[in-house]
DNA sequence: TCTGGGGTCCTAGGACCC
DNA sequence: TCTGGGGTCCTAGGACCC
């Protein structure tokens, strides 16, 4: 069972203020360069989209109400969700802040059917949160979000083994979860255009143009799809931790630069930290106005989630980057993550740069934000200003990425 | 009054090793 | 008198997802 909620921030923000109800509505971040990140369906209904900035959702819909996001809304309404769903289920995955797939092979006998089991899902998440919810139940991941996607709002639709080849022949492959617009057209030029045709594709073909992924291709037009639901305590290890941010203005002024990666690279080493992880490798990512992204890393000689150690390797990639013009984004990340050993240093230094950094997060954790932050963040002049840019429905409620802002 | 931020996975070339 | 074949790791970029 896949449970897709809909519009999530947005009726989560109608259902708080009576006002905005009914009425076309934008959640956006609190930045100056932000776009949006959920419309209402009201929204929707003018042809406002995620991902189009202030001034195109205006067009679209010159009524549009701008509403700043408010992440612990989010994150407490998703909690309760996944409280909800888990009183059904063990079997639980968090696939992002409003979505969750449900294994409930073994959970149907209170209930009959899966559809009455579903239906009381609704009910109950109506109930408590006063949100709807698109349902999609079938044999596997890949059927289940297909169907949640094809009913909304409030949907539900069941596919079984017995359904789901009618419902493939004619649908276009990009409809499925992970054929995304390139794909589509690489595929439409081999003259497949349906999942039907993808399922029939000869394998040698599909192996020839796209490698490791043909064969899963072909199955996937088939319906075949054997990832199993991943429950809390069962997801991968993370393989990254990052942050990056949209400058408020593009610069070229190296100071205000150098302030902001020592920022980002406080909210890596931190949330690093929180979780036990080093990296080995540091990972500075840069946007020039033009859009022109690109990045450098670097491996270190040792695992890290010392903010000072992060910072540094940033530092010293930008020497080597050698910037053409102004930044409008930059970005820091660590990979190549492991487990901290915990292990105290042979040395004094270290022992005592260790304690420091407890001693910050202690302060952080119990007073929120950036309480306690590095001198050189709060020189005077140019701006590294506190703005919380854009919520991400990617955040996780809980784990690692989960994202603390203030 | 221009385009966010969080991720994962795959590819391809080159360095390096035996 | 002309250059093998196996492998790993690293890096940068891009597709895809919410």
């Amino acid at each position: 069972m896949h449970v897709d909620m809909n519009a999530f921030f947005a009726s989560v923000e109608q259902r708080c203020s009576p006002a905005l109800r009914g009425k076309p509505i934008a959640v956006v971040g609190s930045a100056k360069r932000t776009v949006v990140t959920t419309a209402s369906y009201e929204a929707r209904a003018f042809g406002v989209k995620t991902g189009m900035n202030r001034f195109e959702a205006k067009m679209a819909c010159p009524q549009i109400i701008f509403v700043v996001g408010d992440n612990s809304k989010y994150i407490d309404a998703s909690v309760r969700i996944l409280e909800i769903l888990n009183s059904f289920s063990p079997l639980v995955e968090a696939y992002s802040i409003d979505e969750a797939f449900i294994d409930i092979t073994g959970c149907l006998a209170p209930f009959g059917t899966p559809s009455a089991l579903a239906m009381e899902v609704k009910r109950r998440i109506k109930e408590a949160l006063g949100l709807t919810c698109s349902i999609g139940i079938a044999p596997n991941k890949l059927l289940a979000k297909l169907a949640s996607d094809m009913k909304k709002p409030d949907g539900l639709v069941i596919m079984d083994e017995a359904s789901s080849p009618g419902v493939l022949e004619d649908l276009p492959a990009g409809e499925l979860w992970g054929i995304g617009p390139r794909l589509t057209e690489h595929l439409g030029r081999l003259g497949i255009r349906t999942c039907g045709q993808l399922g029939r594709a000869p394998l040698s073909l599909l192996r020839d143009r796209f490698g490791v992924i043909g064969e899963r291709l072909k199955l996937m037009g088939q319906g075949i799809y054997s990832n199993e639901v991943a429950p809390a305590g069962h997801e991968d290890e993370a393989r990254s931790v990052g942050h990056s941010t949209t400058l408020p203005a593009d610069t070229s002024e190296k100071g205000a630069i150098r302030r902001y990666l020592l920022k980002l690279s406080e909210m890596v080493g931190a949330r690093a930290r929180e979780h036990g992880l080093k990296g080995s490798k540091v990972c500075l990512t840069v946007r020039y106005p033009d859009f022109y992204t690109f990045s450098r890393q670097k491996t270190l000689p040792s695992h890290t989630n010392d903010t000072r150690a992060i910072y540094m390797s940033a530092l010293s990639i930008l020497e080597v980057m050698r910037l053409r013009t102004a930044v409008r984004l930059l970005g820091v990340s660590i990979s190549g993550l492991a487990k901290g050993s915990g292990q105290m240093s042979l040395f004094e230094d270290d022992r005592r740069r260790q304690r420091l950094l407890e001693a910050m997060d202690e302060v952080n954790r119990s007073f929120g934000g950036y309480t306690i932050t590095w001198g050189s963040l709060l020189d005077e002049g140019s701006g590294c200003d506190d703005e919380t840019g854009v919520i991400s429905p990617a955040w996780r409620p809980v784990g690692v990425k989960r994202i603390n802002v203030k």
